[in-house]
DNA sequence: TTAAAATAGTTAGCATGCTAAGTAAATGGA
DNA sequence: TCCATTTACTTAGCATGCTAACTATTTTAA
């Protein structure tokens, strides 16, 4: 038993990898769940996340709490614009930024995905305990810590 | 402290966005770390899966192994062919099937990869315990299951 | 045995992340 | 005050995942 390997190391190279697929796959699960109403995966995160962070807020602030950058959320903005589910209206005080709000069919429509998101929430949490998310949702904190002071470690730092 | 909600909670709507965004902050700092070698995210991690697969598995195989569609794979094994780091060899079997194999200087720059890669994920695992890495890893296989079913619940059962 | 179905791989084109480089507005220091 | 820097956003184009649809081969079953 003391030669067995961590179970993680079993795993996957990098535990990058796994991380990956379960993404993709939790994200394709909202996002064909969600599929009545219209929205690819950018969009409904995006309009979680500006619901999260009160209406009104900029572009800049929205992308921060995606952990986007900026261009990203252009072309997701224009299309939540263009499906008149979002409005941007432009800052009396900064005219450079641009402050996002639902529209009354925005409004509607979010109501219907928070419910079904919390629907899908439930399966993709099954058999997992609150401890065990908890684990999870901390190392994940640390891991991005740590990556973040890699990339600063490989390029800033010679 | 009843009414705390659990942490993983306030961390991100599914957990899904911190993990896409783990999942790219790992992906850079590998990258970063081994750019001198010419190689993007999609081929290094190919080979890695090509070396812990042994040499002379088909394409499907490694695709199974990555994780990813075949299509995804074509593209990244034609770079690596043309870098001439994997050479495909057709099977004389199956005339369908080609089989993978590193060339020479394949090799010798999958060493120097081994070797980077061993020290970056030191890095990125820094302050995690044995335990805790093995309840996430045990926690990203269960949602992977869940995610799995609950696109099979949203598809094809209706 | 031969036509239908399955399998390995490819090509074409979309979705979503990124960086680099540009515009317009705000800010800060000479 | 005015030019240089910074900031908010956009555009252009790349990397890597995907699905759909095609070819060629193998397998299955009538």
């Amino acid at each position: 038993m003391s030669s067995t390997p961590p179970f993680h190391e079993t795993l996957d190279l990098t535990l990058c990898g796994s991380m990956g697929r379960v993404h993709r796959l939790c994200r394709d699960a909202v996002t064909l769940a969600v599929e009545p109403l219209g929205l690819t995966q950018s969009r409904w995160t995006a309009m979680m996340h500006l619901f999260h962070l009160n209406q009104g807020c900029t572009q800049q602030e929205l992308a921060n709490s995606l952990g986007i950058e900026m261009p990203s959320l252009t072309r997701t903005i224009k299309q939540l614009e263009q499906q008149e589910i979002i409005a941007r209206k432009a800052d009396a005080e900064d005219k450079r930024s641009k402050r996002l709000y639902f529209t009354e069919q925005g409004l509607q429509l979010l109501d219907t995905l928070q419910v079904i998101i919390a629907d899908v929430k439930q399966h993709l949490y099954a058999d997992l305990t609150t401890e065990q998310l908890d684990t999870m949702a901390h190392g994940l904190i640390q891991m991005e810590q740590n990556a973040r002071q890699c990339i600063r470690h490989y390029s800033g730092d010679k």
